[in-house]
DNA sequence: CTAAGACCTGACGCTGACGTCAGAGGCAAG
DNA sequence: CTTGCCTCTGACGTCAGCGTCAGGTCTTAG
């Protein structure tokens, strides 16, 4: 199952430690996962890729299953959502200082050029 | 000057022990930055945000002060470039994934429709 | 029946970007 | 000169998301 979310088993245990993913149990105590975890830990990697902590996405990941309406959870979640969105916006405008320097490196040396002239 | 680039004192010492940030000291010992070190800082933070690692920074900082052209820096900075394509891409879906939950909770609760019906 | 994996439960280790505390010195104001 | 704040240099602490090792159980192929 591990290799099928393509994930660790110790990120498997510590997810279901922290409460984000269930497993049934064998008599012997082995772990027994549904289909649908699979998607479950994709989401779950989703959110950790996007900075969330784990409390957090335990705090969330009910709003997923029974489709729960508090005032809380819809502040969370938007909240979260706006986070993203300036993480995006963020990460948008890094990318464009890296593209202004590979553009200034790239160019083939504006004046007098002392540093690596590419003499074609 | 910490407090003019919105860092703490701690992390400019850190950025300086990873050889990101330079400073000219006084004889007693005191640092003192010139004023592009403010810019100098926000991009470093920029670049941790987007996840870049200290080592990382250090290898492309070079290119912004003196624009050393080598194919390894390009290369760096063309991969590093796409690394942050690929992280914009994510949270895109990411922030799509929460909000097709977000509209879900926000709902006044379907009923037979346990699957993401299109609706018409 | 037995050997080889696969899985279990702790529990310590690791990494990176700092926070923080301790002890010692510097700098301007009064 | 002194007072009070700022700075310096170590050096250890922290936190999260796992990696990894140890020692024991389970299960399946032969």
């Amino acid at each position: 199952m591990a290799t099928r979310a393509a994930v660790s088993v110790r990120a498997l245990r510590y997810y279901e430690e922290q409460g984000l993913l269930a497993a049934t149990r064998s008599v012997s105590g082995q772990r027994h996962y549904t289909e649908s975890a699979v998607e479950r830990v994709k989401l779950i990697q989703s959110l950790y890729g996007a900075g969330l902590s784990s409390k957090t996405i335990a705090d969330l990941l009910p709003c997923v299953d029974a489709q729960v309406s508090t005032p809380e959870s819809r502040a969370l979640l938007a909240a979260e959502r706006d986070r993203i969105d300036r993480q995006i916006a963020e990460l948008t405008l890094t990318r464009g200082k890296l593209d202004a320097i590979i553009e200034q490196t790239s160019r083939p040396s504006p004046q007098s050029a002392y540093t690596t002239e590419p003499a074609e």
